[in-house]
DNA sequence: TATTGTTATACTCTATAACTATA
DNA sequence: TATAGTTATAGAGTATAACAATA
């Protein structure tokens, strides 16, 4: 009985890694950062997207705990997108020790154009799905997300 | 209408980059390790994962291959496997230049060991889903990774 | 005294280049 | 001469510790 389903599952890790890192490490990013004209080491990328898909301005610890990195990290990378002007920092109101850091202009084009690169190939690459597939993949994946987040930070505590 | 569509799709995006970052990024593996009390870096559990899921001795090109890494990253880590009697190398009786790296039984159980473990995770996860949605999103998820991944070396290519 | 962030430092992961041995 | 692997070296990514400023 449960034979058949750890079966099934078992067939599907593998994929899950598959798809973690063709996401991470497949030089998927590079692609997409071609493509765009952009030159963007991940980590700045990644504090771009944080910014982006938050759509507004965030502390710098915010962006750590989203990227799941250490403040430090993220202060350094900073450095460089203030530099280059993709990204601004802005006095906290409401604290005088944090630091609002907002896209520019410019930093939310290139996230932008990152993010609708991306979306083009996975558009492409569903290409000759059925729209009631890709609804029900849309749906699984989002309360599979959803259900395994929610379990990892659940179990977090008995370690 | 593509608008909907493109709407939906959008949403999605940012589960399939929290699904990658839970994989690689979110601790998930030094807890799975910790949970069967082994003690290896990502790299070291990486090269006996592949070795554990293709399920016959390999390479060190063919390793390297699978973790997309570059050759000279396999070898070091290699060396540490080696010394702790995790993996072993034989000579390919096909190729004299080339060398064959296989588990030991105590790499294989580590291996085993992790697999088990993310496997039940992935399982208590989804334990309120019907066995109808799970056998759903496992067909898709398989489709869409095969898919993705023909898309992604299809337009290798053109660049 | 606790928290936000920065600076300084060090370690891990990974790539490239140079080389050796076999094909 | 091309390929499989190793050794040596360098660079990116990230963490920890020590510190400054504000709460």
């Amino acid at each position: 009985m449960g034979d058949t389903e750890g079966g099934d599952l078992r067939s599907v890790l593998p994929r899950i890694m598959q798809l973690g890192n063709l996401m991470n490490r497949s030089g998927l990013g590079e692609r997409a950062m071609k493509r765009i004209g952009a030159d963007l080491d991940r980590p700045g990328l990644s504090i771009l997207l944080s910014l982006h898909m938050t759509g507004k301005a965030l502390r710098v610890g915010e962006i750590a705990d989203r990227m799941q990195v250490a403040g430090p990290h993220v202060t350094r990378h900073l450095h460089v997108l203030e530099r280059r002007r993709l990204v601004r920092g802005l006095p906290d109101p409401d604290d005088g020790r944090a630091r609002l850091v907002e896209l520019t202009p410019e930093g939310a084009e290139i996230a932008d154009g990152y993010v609708t690169t991306l979306l083009g190939w996975f558009g492409e690459a569903l290409a000759g799905w059925s729209p009631q597939d890709r609804r029900t993949f849309y749906d699984l994946l989002l309360r599979f997300t959803d259900d395994f987040a929610a379990f990892l930070s659940a179990s977090t505590d008995e370690d």
